[in-house]
DNA sequence: CCTTGACTTAGAGTGCACTCTAAGAGCTAG
DNA sequence: CTAGCTCTTAGAGTGCACTCTAAGTCAAGG
């Protein structure tokens, strides 16, 4: 799969899975024998992590924490396993602080509908 | 209540305050004899909701249009009912998807875990 | 009287995460 | 053949939301 492809599939711009793989999020993609990214299928499910990772607010400077461990081999899981543990805990926390927000939101609201009445 | 008062009681530093009011976030302050704001303390339920609407993810544009109809008055009341409105849907998405990350990351986690026995 | 610290303004600077441009080149499908 | 996608490096630009600086004013405590 060449790059643009990559693109559509994974939603990220050209630009950005260039940048993605100078910073290290990406891992450096294998070449074609035109010197083009030839990506593998299997790398949407790692985009798809950092996708899920990016909607729960994670930095990118932590997730290329994670990307550098998974480079370095099965050895780190432990490692990655304790990043998303605690990156759960926040996840959790953030649900909570939203569904308060929620509830103060319809109370907001309710108040308005009681004026218009 | 100074600027600094409120700064304390309201966790916004007093840059940030008077951020605020320059972008009409927050309305401007009465000064006192010696030309300082001097704040009421009803201005707390303001950025109380503020925060809120911050917390989920509400853009400064988004907040300065409620802040532009509460400065016009009281009928404005039905359109920045519908704004919050609109606004609590979203916040219900962002649980939404929050919650399948979650369970997500519970998979993830749990595939490390089993690697590790 | 004088220092300290809080206050004023306009405007510059910061950090994040992209996003794009330039410039020149090579491969490939129609 | 040629249009179109791709490559490279290096760096500039964007948008958001602050965050801070500079230069100056002013009231109160020692």
């Amino acid at each position: 799969m060449k790059i643009g492809e990559l693109s559509e599939r994974s939603g990220l711009s050209t630009h950005t899975i260039r940048y993605y793989e100078r910073i290290g999020l990406l891992p450096y993609a294998d070449r074609d024998a035109g010197g083009r990214r030839d990506y593998d299928p299997s790398i949407l499910t790692w985009i798809g992590l950092l996708h899920r990772l990016k909607a729960t607010d994670m930095s990118i400077n932590d997730m290329m924490k994670i990307a550098e461990l998974r480079l370095q081999g099965d050895h780190t899981g432990p490692h990655r396993r304790a990043i998303l543990e605690a990156h759960r805990e926040a996840v959790r926390d953030m649900i909570v602080v939203l569904q308060d927000c929620l509830s103060i939101l319809d109370t907001k609201i309710a108040g308005y509908a009681a004026q218009e009445t």
